[in-house]
Parts: C-alpha cells; sequence; structure tokens
RNA sequence: GCCGGGAUGGCGGAAUUGGUAGACGCACACGACUCAAAAUCGUGCGGAGUAAUCCAUGGGAGUUCGAUUCUCCCUCCCGGCACCA
C-alpha cells in the first residue's frame, strides 16, 4: 500500500502546490457573479431552510476571529441544507443604533452615519475574504430609513394597542452616557456598556408593556410544537357564527354507528366544510364531556360513550372580525353510540349541516380539511401524534429566560392600617335634598365611630334649595377641616365640599367623592338643575391636588353611565384614581354602601407566597416609596426620623440597597399599625428597604418564623417572633385574600435621550395629547445635525433642534411638538429576520405571503448573552405582529444554537484593550480561508468556549493539503467496495454531524476517511467526487476548485448531497470483544450474523479464554451479537 | 441561597441506546529523505513496570456480567437569577 503510494499515478497533471490567495478570490467573484446563493420563494415543492446568524453590530474595531465562528456554522449548515435540495435563504445586515455606535462616533468626531457606514463597509469586505453564502441582496441596516420605517410603524400599532404607555416611575439612569436604560441593560448595578453605577430618577419615559406578555413568553418556552404542516392553517376563521373555526379549544368527536363500521361525517352547509361533529369546551369540561353534550346538541343521538382520546392539532387561524391571530387546539376523541335512538334536534342545527354516515374508506375522501384528515389518520393508526419542543433551544437559555421572567404564584392579602392613638376626622357632606340622616349616611357614622373615629356630619341648611356661599359658610364654621380630616361628600355635596375646601385653603388628609355632580357646561345637552344656577362651578384643580397631596378617591356607579364621563374627566383634572363600583341603590342611596367604607379604609396588600403562615406574622414592611408611607407621613409620631430614612433609601443606588449580606435598616412607622385579617391582631408597621417598591405590592408581611430575612431584621430590631403552625395555604387564600401571580419581568423602558437611534413617531399636542404619527408619513426621519452629544438633561440632542420639533398636530392641525427620545439599541433588532424575507417592500414590513412561506427562522446561532435581551425582546415582538395578524407564527425562532466564545490565547477575552486580538484578514493571508474555516469549526464543541491557538491551526492547513495531494492520486479506475465503505460510513456520520451542529467530529470524520483513502490502493473520480461533497460546506473554496478541475462545470455547492446506503456497509466478519469478569481481555473474528451461542462457542476457544479461565468455573456468558463476549466465573 | 451546564493524557477534545476509554488534531520523541535545515512521509506517544500485569475518565459510595455513560453524596469550575416576600 504504501508502494501504491510513492508512485502515485495521476491522471490530473500534478497541479502546482496548494496556494488559497490564488484559488479563493476567484471563487468568491465567480460565486458573486453567477449569484449561486441567490433565494426567491420558491415555486417547486422544496422545502425551505432559513439559516439565519445574529446580525453583527459594525464597531469600529472590526472583526476579530472569534466573531466569525457562527458565521461559518451557518454557512457550513446553509450549504448543506443547499446540497440536499432545500430552498435556503442566509440572509447578513448590519444593526448599528444604539450607544457603541454613538460613543465611537463622538470619540472619533465624526458624524454617527458617517462612521456607521464606514465600519458596515469593512465589516463586510472582512466578511467577504472568508467566502460565506450570503444574499448580499437582502442586505439589511437597522439605520437605513426605508428599514426604520417599519420599527417605527410595529410601535405605532403598540401603541395603538396600548402596549405602548408613557411612564413617570423611577427609572434607571445612566450619568455616564446621559440617558435612561432598561433593566435588561443593567447589569449588577451597572449600565452594561460603561460600567457606571446606576441611579434611579423619575423621569417621562415611553415603556412597552411587556410584563402583559410574560406569562406566554414563560409558557411558550415550553410548549410543544405538535404537527407543523397540520398547524400551518390557510383560514380565516369566525367570519359569521356558523364558522367551525372555533376560538376556544375544541372537541373533535369520531363517532362510530350502533352496529356497523360506519363513522358520522357532517358537511357544514354554509362554509362547505367537511369533517366531524366538532364544538368547543366550555370552562370546567373535558373533551370528553365536551363531545358528549355537543353530539347531543347537534346530531340528537342520545346514548353516547366517550371511548378514548385520539389525539390534538394545533390550530392558528386569522379571526377576521376582530382581526387577530387566533391559536387553539382541536383535541379530538372517539366516541360510540349504543343505539339508533335519538330526540328531534332544532331545524336551526338542521339547516346548518348535512350528517351522513360514512364508511372508513369514504370518510377518508369526504374530509376536505388537513386537520380533519391529521386526526384520522391518528385514529385509524395511519400517523403517530409527534410531540415536538415548539421551540429547540438550549436548556441553559430557556432557564436563563424563566429566571428572567421569574413568575411566582402567590396570594395577596389586604391588612388595613390604623391609627394606634390619633384617630381620624371624617367630615360627611350630602347633597341635593339630602340630610345626615338619609341614605348612607347615618350608618356610616356608626361604622366610623365603632372604629374610634369622630365624625362631623352637618345637616347643610335649605338642601331643596341649596346656595353656594351658604353651603359653604356653613360648613366652614360647623366643621373642622385639618390635617387629620378626610371629607366624603355625596352627588351635590361634592360640590359644596370642594368649594370650601378652596375657601379655606387648609390642608386635608384626603377627598373622597361619591358620585359627584356634573358641571352644568360639561355636557351641554345635560338637563337643567334648579340648583345649576346657585353655584359658580369654577374649581381650581391645582390648589386642590395641594390641599389634599392627591389623596382623592372619586367613587363611580357602574349604573349610572351618564356620570362615569364626568368622573373620568374630575379624575384627569385631579391626578385621581377613579373607583368603579356597584352601588348598592342607583346612586349610593342605599342604607348600606360598603364600597364608600371600603376606599376610605386604608389597606396595605401584601404578597406572599406562605400564606399558610399568616398566623406568625409579627410585623408588616413597607417599601420606603410605598403609596401609604406617603399617605401617612402627616399623621404618625417620629415623622422626622422616617423622612431620614426615606431620603437614605433614595440617595442608596440599587446595588446597595440589594446587598444581602449588609445588615438589614428600617424604621417603625410609630402610632400606625396593621390588623391581621385572619386574627384581627394588630401588629407594628416598619419600612426597611429590604422590601422593594417595584417588585409585587412592595409590602411584605413579615413572618420570622418562617422567613430568614425577616427574621434577620426581627433579630436587629427586636421584633417578636412567634412559632406558628401551618395552616393549609388554599384555605387561607380563599378566607383572606386572593390568588395571584406575580413576575420579576419588568416593562420595557423603550426611551433613550440620545440622538442614535430611531425617532419616535409620536407627537405631544396641547390639545389632542399624544398623537401618533400618520402611517402615511413614516418614516420619521432621524434629522442631520452637527451637535448630537447628549445632554444630560432628560432630554435628547433632537429637543434642541427646533425645525424638527415643532410641528402641526396631525388631528387639529394645530401647534404640537415631536416627541425627542428615541428608541433602545433593541428595537431593530427585535425583528429585524422578518424582514429579510421580503427586504425591499415598500407597502408592507413583510409581504404575508412570503411571511408565511419563510417562517419561522430554522435555526439561528448567536451569542448566549443574548438570552434575556434581544431574544427576549424579538419574542415579545413576534406575539404581538402575531396578535395583531400580522405574522403567521407564535415563535421567531424554531432552532437556536449559541455559540461559543473563542478566548485570546492568553485565556482572556479577546480586546484591543489586552492588546490580544488576532485578525481574521491576517489569518487569512497567512493560512487561507478554508483553513480559518475548517480550524474554527474542530477547534471543540461548537458552543463551548474555548482559546484561539495559531499554533494548531496548521493542522487544518496540513489536512488541505493533503486532500489537494489526493485529487493529484485520482485514476478512472472504478470505485471499489473499500472506498465504498470509508465513503458511507463518513455520509453517515458527517451528514448527522452538520444536522446537529457537531462541526468538530464531522471533520474529525474527513480527516479518518481521508487517511483511509490515502491508504486506499485505488482512487476512482467517483470517490473523490463524493468526498469533495461532503468536505465542500467546510472546505467552499479549495473543493470548488478541485471541482472543476476534474472536469465539472457546475458548481459544486449545488451539486447533489450524497446519500446514505447502509447496505454498502455490511461486512462479513465483526470484531468481537472478549472480557472475562467484565475485563477486555483480548478479540476474535466472527460471521457478523453470527448467533450469541456461536459466539459464545468461538469465545469459549479463543486463545486468550485458555489463559484466563484456567481452573476457573464458568458461572455465566453473556454475549452480545456484533458486539462482544463476556464470560463470568464463580 | 435557587436554577442550569460542566470536570476524560502535556493541550483541544472523541466515545450517538451502559459494551475494546483516549478517535481526530496539536505538541513531543525517534526514524526515512537531505550536505544540512524546513517541509513531507513513517513509527511511537495516559501512568507504573524489563515483562506478565496493575492503576487510571474530579472524589466517595451504589446498581450491573460490564459504568466516562445510570442513581445517591461530596469537591471544584462556568453561566443565569437573587434581600423577589
Amino acid at each position: 500500500m504504501i508502494e501504491a503510494m510513492k508512485k502515485p499515478t495521476p491522471a490530473r497533471a500534478a497541479k502546482e502546490a496548494y496556494d488559497p490567495a490564488k484559488i479563493e478570490k476567484k471563487w468568491q467573484k465567480k460565486w458573486a457573479s453567477s449569484k449561486v446563493y441567490r433565494s426567491t420563494e420558491s415555486k417547486d415543492a422544496k422545502d425551505k431552510f432559513y439559516v439565519l446568524d445574529m446580525f453583527p453590530y459594525p464597531s469600529g474595531e472590526g472583526l476579530h476571529v472569534g466573531h466569525p465562528k457562527g458565521y461559518i456554522a451557518t454557512d457550513v449548515v446553509s450549504r448543506m441544507k443547499r446540497m440536499q435540495g432545500m430552498n435556503v435563504l442566509h440572509p447578513m445586515g448590519f444593526d448599528a443604533f444604539g450607544l457603541p455606535a454613538e460613543n465611537y462616533a463622538i470619540k472619533t468626531k465624526t458624524n454617527p452615519a458617517d462612521s456607521v457606514a464606514k465600519n458596515v463597509a469593512h465589516y463586510k469586505e472582512q466578511l467577504e475574504l472568508l467566502g460565506f453564502d450570503y444574499d448580499w441582496s437582502r442586505e439589511v441596516n437597522t439605520t437605513d430609513p426605508k428599514f426604520y420605517k417599519w420599527t417605527q410603524w410595529i410601535f405605532l400599532q403598540m401603541f395603538k394597542k396600548g402596549l405602548a404607555f408613557e411612564s413617570f416611575e423611577p427609572v434607571n439612569w445612566c450619568p455616564t452616557d446621559k440617558t435612561v436604560l432598561a433593566n435588561e441593560d443593567v447589569e449588577d448595578g451597572r449600565c452594561e456598556r460603561c460600567g457606571t453605577l446606576v441611579e434611579k430618577k423619575p423621569m417621562r419615559q415611553w415603556v412597552l408593556k411587556i410584563t402583559d406578555y410574560a406569562d406566554r413568553l414563560l409558557k411558550d418556552l415550553d410548549a410543544t410544537g405538535g404537527i407543523p404542516v397540520v398547524t400551518a392553517r390557510e383560514g380565516k376563521g369566525a367570519a359569521h357564527e356558523n364558522e367551525p373555526f372555533i376560538e376556544r379549544d375544541a372537541a373533535v368527536c369520531i363517532i362510530r354507528h350502533w352496529s356497523e363500521d360506519k363513522y358520522l361525517c357532517v358537511n357544514w352547509k354554509a362554509t362547505n366544510w367537511q369533517g366531524f361533529v366538532i364544538g368547543g369546551i366550555e370552562k370546567g369540561e373535558d373533551m370528553g364531556t365536551a363531545g358528549v353534550r355537543e353530539i347531543q346538541e347537534e346530531t340528537g343521538f342520545k346514548n353516547v360513550r366517550f371511548v378514548r382520546e385520539v389525539g390534538k392539532v394545533d390550530t392558528r387561524f386569522y379571526q377576521v372580525i376582530k382581526q387577530v391571530n387566533r391559536h387553539a387546539h382541536y383535541v379530538c376523541g372517539y366516541f360510540e353510540l349504543k343505539d339508533g335512538e335519538r330526540t328531534d334536534i332544532s331545524q336551526e342545527e338542521k339547516d346548518l349541516q348535512d350528517p351522513m354516515w360514512l364508511s372508513p374508506a369514504e370518510v377518508q375522501k369526504f374530509l376536505n380539511h388537513e386537520d380533519m384528515k391529521y386526526l384520522w389518520d391518528l385514529y385509524t393508526g395511519a400517523k403517530k401524534q409527534e410531540i415536538k419542543p415548539l421551540l429547540e433551544w438550549p436548556e441553559s437559555i430557556k432557564e436563563a429566560q424563566r429566571n428572567w421572567i421569574g413568575r411566582s404564584e402567590g396570594a395577596e392579602i389586604d391588612f388595613e392600617l390604623a391609627l394606634t392613638k390619633k384617630k381620624s376626622r371624617y367630615v360627611l357632606i350630602h347633597g341635593y335634598k339630602g340630610s345626615p340622616a338619609d341614605d348612607f349616611f347615618p350608618w356610616l357614622k356608626t361604622e366610623f365611630e365603632k372604629k374610634g373615629h369622630e365624625v362631623q356630619a352637618p345637616a347643610l341648611p335649605n338642601p331643596n334649595d341649596p346656595k353656594e356661599s351658604e353651603q359653604v359658610d356653613f360648613i366652614l364654621k360647623n366643621c373642622t377641616l385639618d390635617k387629620n380630616t378626610v371629607i366624603i361628600a355625596h352627588s351635590l355635596g361634592c360640590v359644596s365640599a370642594l368649594k370650601a375646601l378652596m375657601k379655606s385653603n387648609k390642608q386635608i388628609s384626603g377627598l373622597v367623592l361619591v358620585a359627584p355632580a356634573i358641571e352644568p357646561n360639561f355636557n351641554k345637552e345635560s338637563k337643567e338643575r334648579p340648583y345649576h344656577s346657585n353655584f359658580s362651578w369654577n374649581y381650581d384643580f391645582e390648589q386642590i391636588k395641594k390641599l389634599t397631596s392627591g389623596r382623592i378617591a372619586l367613587l363611580s356607579d357602574t349604573k349610572e353611565i351618564h356620570r362615569s364621563e364626568y368622573i373620568k374627566y374630575l379624575g384627569t383634572k385631579l391626578s385621581a384614581g377613579v373607583i368603579e363600583v356597584d352601588a348598592v341603590e342607583k346612586h349610593f342611596t342605599g342604607a348600606q354602601e360598603p364600597s364608600i367604607l371600603e376606599c376610605c379604609t386604608p389597606k396595605a396588600a401584601v404578597f406572599t407566597t406562605r400564606p399558610d403562615t399568616i398566623f406568625g406574622v409579627t410585623y408588616l414592611v413597607l417599601a420606603p416609596e410605598h403609596f401609604w408611607v406617603k399617605e401617612f407621613l402627616d399623621l404618625i409620631d417620629n415623622r422626622a426620623e422616617v423622612e431620614a430614612y426615606i431620603d437614605r433609601a433614595k440617595s442608596k443606588t440599587d446595588i446597595e440597597r440589594t446587598d444581602g449580606t449588609k445588615e438589614k435598616t428600617g424604621v417603625e412607622l410609630k402610632g400606625l399599625c396593621a390588623i391581621n385579617p385572619a386574627n384581627g391582631e394588630k401588629v407594628p408597621v416598619w419600612i426597611a428597604d429590604y422590601v422593594l417598591a417595584d417588585y409585587a405590592t412592595g409590602a411584605v408581611m413579615a413572618v420570622p418564623s418562617h422567613d430568614e430575612r425577616d427574621a434577620q431584621f426581627a433579630k436587629v430590631y427586636n421584633l417578636p417572633i412567634i412559632d406558628t403552625k401551618l395552616e393549609d395555604k388554599e384555605e387561607m387564600v380563599q378566607k383572606y385574600g386572593k390568588k395571584v401571580v406575580k413576575y420579576k419581568l419588568r416593562d420595557w423602558v423603550f426611551s433613550r435621550q440620545r440622538y442614535w437611534g430611531e425617532p419616535i413617531p409620536l407627537i405631544h399636542c396641547p390639545e389632542c395629547g399624544v398623537v401618533a404619527v400618520p402611517e402615511k408619513d413614516l418614516p420619521v426621519k432621524l434629522p442631520k445635525v452637527k451637535f448630537y452629544e447628549p445632554t444630560g438633561t432628560g432630554e435628547s440632542p433632537l429637543a434642541a433642534i427646533d425645525s424638527w420639533v415643532n410641528v402641526k398636530c396631525p388631528q387639529c392641525k394645530g401647534k404640537a411638538k415631536r416627541e425627542t427620545n428615541t428608541m433602545p439599541q433593541w428595537a431593530g433588532s427585535s425583528w429585524y429576520y422578518l424582514r429579510f424575507m421580503d427586504p425591499d417592500n415598500k407597502k408592507a414590513f413583510v409581504d404575508p405571503a412570503k411571511e408565511k412561506y419563510w417562517s419561522p427562522v430554522d435555526l439561528y446561532v448567536g451569542g448566549a448573552e443574548h438570552a434575556t435581551r434581544h431574544l427576549i425582546y424579538a419574542r415579545f415582538w413576534h406575539k404581538f405582529l402575531y396578535d395583531i395578524g400580522a405574522v403567521s407564527g407564535i415563535e421567531p425562532f424554531k432552532k437556536l444554537q449559541s455559540v461559543g466564545l473563542i478566548m485570546a490565547e492568553d485565556g482572556r477575552k479577546m480586546s484591543k484593550r489586552f492588546g490580544n486580538v488576532v485578525n481574521p484578514d491576517d489569518i487569512v493571508k497567512q493560512f487561507g480561508a478554508d483553513t480559518l474555516r475548517i480550524y474554527e469549526m474542530f477547534m471543540g464543541p461548537f458552543d463551548q468556549a474555548i482559546a484561539w491557538s495559531t499554533q494548531s491551526m496548521v493542522g487544518s492547513r496540513r489536512f488541505i493539503e493533503r486532500v489537494w495531494k489526493l485529487a493529484e492520486r485520482v485514476g478512472a479506475g472504478k470505485s471499489s467496495a473499500e472506498n465504498d465503505r470509508i465513503l458511507h460510513k463518513a455520509i453517515k456520520k458527517v451528514t448527522d454531524d452538520i444536522q446537529s451542529l457537531r462541526f468538530n467530529t464531522a471533520i474529525s470524520t474527513l480527516m479518518i476517511a481521508l487517511n483511509e483513502l490515502e491508504k486506499s490502493e485505488s482512487l476512482d473520480r467517483h470517490t473523490l467526487e463524493t468526498y469533495l461533497k461532503l468536505l465542500a460546506p467546510f472546505a467552499p473554496h479549495v473543493t470548488e476548485e478541485l471541482w472543476t478541475d476534474i472536469g465539472n462545470k457546475k458548481s459544486v455547492h449545488v451539486s447533489e448531497w450524497p446519500i446514505f446506503d447502509p447496505a454498502l456497509l455490511v461486512e462479513a466478519t465483526a470484531t468481537i470483544i472478549l472480557q472475562i469478569n467484565g475485563k477486555t481481555r483480548g478479540s476474535f473474528i466472527a460471521p457478523s450474523g453470527a448467533g450469541k451461542e456461536e459466539l459464545e462457542k468461538a469465545a469459549k476457544s479463543a486463545p486468550e479464554a485458555e489463559k484466563w479461565l484456567k481452573d476457573k468455573v464458568i458461572q455465566r456468558v453473556i454475549a452480545v451479537p456484533g458486539k462482544l463476549v463476556n464470560i463470568v466465573t464463580a
């Protein structure tokens, strides 16, 4: 064999030495000009395969060798899939809005638009050196107005659905980058970009309501995918009532005749929908009961029996009336009829459908919907229900998202707050024609007095013809208005009360307006009331807000629709909460109106996962920012101390506050107590910064005997710790609270006070409020500016550009101003994968047919660091787009693979800072792109972090050179069985390994095959071709060169991927391992098909057996055909 | 603290349902070629031992005829979450 190798008989003229510099550029140009890698929506029956990289953020530093690792992987997969005959979409683009580009621009004093263009060009050059098969005709760039027009469009859709709203809550502020940050942009209390400690600042911000999707984002991580073919619904559902698409989960009933092998099928006349009886599953029903009920109602058959569940189909359809995508399951059951006994069914039902009994063969023909066909196949056993996860994602990333969303189930329990010594004073003001003896007033007075409060309930003069000044003066004369007073006014009494308050100009504790009287000019059509002209109806809302510190509640009776508009109006003017309740009697005229008492009773809701420990509560802790702390500040005994603590907590950064190792601090709210609803016990109320304001209710019932943190706190402040027996959780929740689910996920703070981002397409109009920019005016282009440095004032630099800011209101055409905040870096990347499907569309962000064709992304490859940002944001946007019917699936990325980082040779991260960056351009120059590609894929398991080693690269280079030399040996001879065996072993392994992204073992297989082929006596053209095909995805240039050298005209990259033939692997004999007592002692050759007994016999006669079994008694022999024989001695 | 993933020669790693542990590659050593070197090709390469053989997949136990693989406990490393009630 060595002889043969030494004297090769080259059929092909010996080529000059392998020189990548010569061939790689050549092929890259050829591929580009011949457009081999262009993707179009295929007309033929090819399967599509959408493989995507997380598109790069082009920094000024360019690529280092770590960046292309993921791109090489997708390139390998896309090339194999293409050769396997699939219609491949493998695009590339650039994500370039946001802080890094802007900071780079500021540093280098170039306009971000210019530096981004330069960086993108550089990135592209570097990428092109590596021979990727990207379809560059589909390139997108998030900073291109043609692209961000649609980013803005999606934002507007969210705005219209109420998912984008203005918030004034404290947010994360980075003092270095001078912008707010989303929770996701904060790492360990520091700005993820610059490492500065983040401050909490209350600021006006645009926020996306991602929390509305928390539950679905969590649940769909574990959803099963069902059968994709069946789930892709063409139909539009629920166009009218007779439509058989059902919005809930529905029971599909396969019903067998009582004596014959026939099945009941129905034809819906209105829709020509042919299938089985189907009906929605009602709340509390299972599929069996729903089916039986539905069969009885629709067909009249009385004696139905549910036999077994058949299977499930995931159905999705577009709900025409509501214009949303819907998602439900058809759960199919098999039912039998005992007899033909039947009740009459309504004419209505008869008109809808024609029932008929069909034989199994007829059923199959009859069905005209794929879901029904599929369920029938499940019933007959022709198909098996295949349950795959909807998301084939690494467990670690799913887990990171679960942690981030942080669902916890628990209970909310109200604890009433009361002053221990001081009592409140309630001033009750009755309305028109009323008196303190009427309606709920006497009852309310008693209730307050029971609690020890003082009540003043004046009988106002001339209730039947009230005059403003008379009433106001009477109130001021007879009632005490001070910091301890709560005014409760009803109907017209609200007017008197407000006027009295304004005139007194005294600070009070709170104000409750029960069904307030409507201003006469609020609604011109409202009928004239006799008292209208007796009042002046001019309120100074700002003054009222000040005097009440905003502690105003407005009670609205849901039965009084005409009043609710006015109350809502008052609510906005007074920035007060409107509480809508069912009054006992209309307009709160019942003898008891508990909702009034309820809203006067201060209650703090606590969230707990341990309601079973409620009898162990020894104190209550509120977050320092808690609503009730502000409310009671005036009424407690140690105001100064408490205020000082609140100030201290405010000045702490989050990282200081949440440091669990520090001793806990807090202050008691002296003079205040909380009442445990379970035993009526009064416990002290504390504030402490270990309770977080923005998680759950910001209040905790402290059970030091069962909670470590509470115990620590109790120890510090000497609070009682009582051991208590545990109650039944469910029972406690039922009695004292309600079940709730809380999430750690916060809404997405979506605005940035920076220049380089998509402008938020909204306009602030003094008359109309916040108005969306009309879609026809999109995109709102980012203006070119000279100064784009952040201002630090909480406004973006855009605010200084008057010509841009000042616009006409699209609604009233009056003077208005643009929103000047911009979107965060993550906006464009939340949907870019959709734009690749249809990058030039001017009418829509993606054409629905193209979206349907390419979705979902079949393989998505990128860094694991995006687990809780990009990947959560994109899922959120996708689900939203699904809900409005803009995309067809509920998840964007089917299979996700994370790339392991490539570290520098010194084991640290590659960074300019450490001076350990390896540039791919240099590597390509020295070794060639094919070598770099093979090396990066061969380094180790793809998802594992690994250190770069330029020295180790020579192995990959040698490998290619040996292939190059092997090709010189190719002869015209026929293929040998030996070569076929070598190849087919490799075909199977390489195909499987690329499929499951185990590139390192795929390459090792190719190396093994090469070693074997080198030793093989003959090398025919077919063998070489097959080998080149297998290697082509990894080393596209050299394989293409060798491929054309042996006379092929078409590219190797569009040749057919070899198909594994197991018959070629069968060998006549197999090596069987001989073990004695489980230890390997030798081996012997046996015929491949040898049975257990044959093997046992052969093993016993093997020479090693003789040696090791001398003087031993054989106790047992285990023979595994094709593998081994183990002889066990006593 | 909770959750997820790991630990195999000098190094990167392989062993797809429990069946010859160390494939493939790097490094290293020796040999061939050469005046010489590089390149290339060949041979060797977990540890101990002349050898027979014994020991070895982070440590300890267990299940099994047989364990890198399964179960339990422990140590260490990486990643996510974290005063989340």
